[in-house]
DNA sequence: AACCAAGACAACCGCCTGATG
DNA sequence: ACATCAGGCGGTTGTCTTGGT
């Protein structure tokens, strides 16, 4: 049962990084890439398995990696970024350039969760006792718990941007509600509050001109990348005035 | 100065997924 | 269809640093 380790344990080094190390593995990096991690490790001459090779480049030594503490904007990005993504670090991390999965783990786990846990507790001791649920209590990250819950790429839904260009992804209005419609005439928003257990009247409040725009720009602008486009659209309506807090 | 506890973060482990034969 | 493998991910652990006594 179970994988056999990556590599053997034999004579491979473990622990901490030496400079020495480092050195090897950056100058055999910038000379050959890094195709085949598996193999780097002898053909560079370390004594480490490609596993630990690749951790070491992507979270320390990948010279694109931003260094330093995280700004008050960043760290406000991760924890919106977690209200929906959930643990999801490397999805967060995709968005935060230059920061990696495990930098906004660790970040997460030292200083914002504690920050929210105190928010939290402030906030408990002056809210009145809820009376009953609401579909908007839902926890936003819940919705994308697995990928079972995620919503299907926009392409393969029947609700088809892939194919939108601006004249195909309207925004009209109606009863009051903001609708944004496919070339099929096919309400997006349908699709949007079944997958994601969004509250019923989700958009119904988005009827201002700019947020009819800024949503239809954002079916937009995304054709094969349903991650990004769920997470774009549920950040920036969420921004939008009256709409349920994100 | 020495010790200890807590915090910070680097590194590892085991599992999952997609690619390939 | 199946087995194998490499790479990637999230959770956890280990180690170093810092601050308090």
């Amino acid at each position: 049962m179970g994988r056999a380790p990556c590599c053997e344990k034999m004579g491979l080094k473990r622990g901490p990084w030496s400079l020495e190390e480092d050195q090897i593995l950056i100058s055999y990096i910038q000379s050959y890439g890094h195709g085949n991690w598996r193999a780097l490790p002898k053909q560079a001459g370390l004594l480490r398995c490609g596993k630990s090779c690749r951790l070491r480049w992507t979270n320390y030594l990948n010279p694109d990696i931003k260094r330093g503490n995280f700004s008050r904007e960043e760290e406000e990005t991760i924890i919106k970024l977690h209200e929906i993504l959930g643990n999801r670090w490397s999805a967060i991390a995709a968005r935060l350039p230059g920061r990696t999965d495990n930098e906004i783990k660790n970040v997460w786990h030292t200083h914002l969760k504690k920050r929210l846990n105190q928010n939290l507790t402030a906030q408990e001791a002056r809210r009145p006792i809820e009376i009953e649920s609401t579909p908007s209590d839902f926890p936003t990250h819940q919705r994308f718990k697995n990928s079972d819950h995620l919503p299907v790429s926009p392409q393969h839904s029947s609700c088809d941007f892939s194919s939108s260009g601006n004249d195909s992804s309207v925004a009209t209005s109606k009863n009051g509600n903001m609708t944004v419609k496919n070339e099929e005439g096919l309400d997006i928003f349908d699709t949007v509050r079944s997958d994601t257990l969004l509250p019923e009247n989700f958009p119904a409040t988005a009827t201002e001109p700019q947020n009819q725009f800024q949503i239809s720009s954002i079916a937009n602008l995304y054709s094969d990348d349903s991650m990004n486009f769920w997470v774009d659209l549920l950040i920036q309506v969420g921004d939008m005035p009256g709409m349920p807090e994100i």
